[in-house]
DNA sequence: CCCGTCGCGTCATACGTACCACTTCCGGCG
DNA sequence: CGCCGGAAGTGGTACGTATGACGCGACGGG
């Protein structure tokens, strides 16, 4: 099998009857004075007809930059993540970059020096929070941290953008304690991350704040079954609570899952809300109320803090609110009902 | 913001004492009988030291390979493409090959008529049939086609992997006949791809091989509202299906929702399938009575097709059969119940 | 008539690596 | 003693591109 070897420059500048100079700055688009139109056109019209492709690795290698960045994160199996893949790609392309994904720790396999292949010819690093542990591996390169809490790495400043999560569990809270909930169920998620440690500390405060309030708390791996198991052991207890915050999407069809089990009836005996309004949201029955966390719109903005930061730029900060969506999921508590 | 030059086998080489050319054999890993012990390990301590890191563009310019396959689907947001990724990057990685992904046409921007536009160094593309028309970006390229039927491009063949969706829906009539179905209806996905066009084949042929069997047709979007209207649509008719056979989880979850709204109860009322046996499948109440396709595996058959093809052997077609997932959402029809 | 300038291109080089061809050292054998 | 051969390592080059430093003819002003 031998290799066809595409055309290179060389081979276009001896088609076009020019030196390899030239062709470089004609396809490089500064010619502006340089060479006479003419010349220009028989350039790209040997190029178009030699059908050729610049070779990225020998420009990457002369330029010394290679206009690709890593994007890291924990998976692309969870709903959440293609969305902030889809975001940074957006951005990235409208501005010459490409983007390489790389899941961690999933692809745990493989020579455990690189996890990333020959993926390293990177300019950049956007990593997901769950993946922080991995941004060792790429010392010296700009990196951009999401959802990662604004004090990562104290020591070593790098620039965030956050979710306003907390926010947005004291508006789940709100809306809940508006419908006259007073005891509340968090089935929380059993992952030592800032985004879930800010959601139970939010969630508590808010809990505190209202008289009367009261909160019970289990936690569960994020995957449905888990969180069925954990809403039971919740909704067993007695006084059981009147609502179950979840701290994903994902849960609160455990939950739902729970509350069938128990032949209680979603909204009317047992309010539930989400968090990330994922796909999923939409898809149960009831429709559920949630917490949409701008995913896509993430990853926009975290490329663009990456590529500010690759400019010499020093990127802002920036928090992305949530946005409480109120479905059927949630209703008043039957004893407030009763009560009114 | 002076960029810091990483350290180059010539340093390390200086650094140890040896030429260039050491180093690269060293690192290698070639140098069986040309280096000494002792030397190897100075070089070994020298990279260390320096925290030496290849460059990966000169390793590539200089060895014409990459060792980077591009995997092009048509969108990461939904649930089906992630652990198609997942087990292409596994397969990958095992073999010392990175993976970088294009969402195709999600990324319909950049200077695409320019040739240095955002050209990829990338040694061969595994492509989603989704994402069939984008081929053309890459001429002479290897490449191995997913879930594209067996007569794609006839003119020059293609290794494809596919999965036995024919198989896998009759599967799904023989399933809802065995439990006395007669009056099917089908909520197809209006996508113009192979898997669709197979999948509402095969059921249609076995629907009509059956005694008393009747088959109606509707098509949607493959999203919860549309699903939604096509399947009132069907159930509203006169002598309605008793079950209706959906072309996607997603769009199963759209059936659960007419049937909710009709006051039909599923299964007992209504039986309902899904196919693909997404994530979705098991959070739905009742849990989804589906096919599921083994997305993982088909990336890593397709990865390995394509690393076959790359390193000079003929790959085999490959078929994955899915698997019957007989779930809470199929039962015998009411009229059937009475019958006994 | 000469020199500066300008428009149009070309020469040469460097990026960092891998690898072929070559040299040097040195012990052993005829 | 001379020669051979293997071990150990080095020099040099090429991969394809971008770009700063030049060449060169023509034109025009002094």
């Amino acid at each position: 099998m031998p290799a066809i070897s595409r055309p290179t420059s060389k081979d276009v500048a001896q088609e076009a009857g020019v030196s390899q100079s030239t062709v470089s700055l004609v396809l490089g688009g500064k010619w502006s004075g340089r060479v006479s139109p003419a010349t220009a056109r028989g350039v790209r019209d040997a190029a178009e007809r030699l059908g050729y492709r610049p070779n990225q690795a020998a420009r990457n290698l002369r330029l010394g930059t290679t206009r690709t960045v890593l994007l890291m994160v924990p998976t692309l199996s969870a709903p959440f993540f293609g969305p902030v893949y889809t975001g940074a790609a957006r951005v990235a392309a409208r501005h010459g970059f490409g983007v390489v994904v790389s899941t961690w720790p999933d692809d745990a396999q493989g020579p455990a020096d690189s996890p990333f292949g020959s993926a390293e010819a990177i300019d950049g690093v956007l990593a997901s929070s769950m993946a922080v542990d991995a941004l060792g591996r790429f010392p010296g390169t700009p990196a951009v941290m999401l959802d990662s809490g604004p004090d990562v790495r104290p020591g070593a400043p790098v620039p965030t953008v956050d979710f306003g999560v907390a926010d947005g569990m004291r508006a789940i809270a709100g809306h809940l304690a508006g419908l006259g909930h007073r005891r509340f169920g968090h089935v929380a998620a059993a992952v030592d991350q800032w985004t879930f440690h800010a959601r139970a500390e939010a969630l508590a405060r808010t809990v505190a704040a209202l008289p009367g309030g009261v909160l019970t708390r289990d936690t569960c791996a994020i995957d449905v079954t888990s969180a069925k198991d954990a809403a039971l052991r919740l909704l067993s207890a007695p006084d059981p609570p009147t609502a179950l915050v979840c701290d994903d999407d994902l849960i609160a069809a455990g939950a739902y899952k729970a509350a069938r089990a128990l032949g209680l009836d979603v909204p009317a005996d047992l309010s539930v809300t989400g968090f990330d309004d994922v796909l999923l949201a939409t898809a149960l029955e009831p429709e559920l109320t949630t917490v949409r966390l701008p995913a896509e719109e993430l990853g926009a903005r975290g490329m663009t803090a990456l590529l500010d930061l690759l400019a010499g730029r020093r990127p802002a900060a920036r928090v992305l609110p949530g946005e409480l969506i109120a479905r059927a999921s949630t209703a008043p508590p039957r004893a407030a009902t009763k009560g009114v």
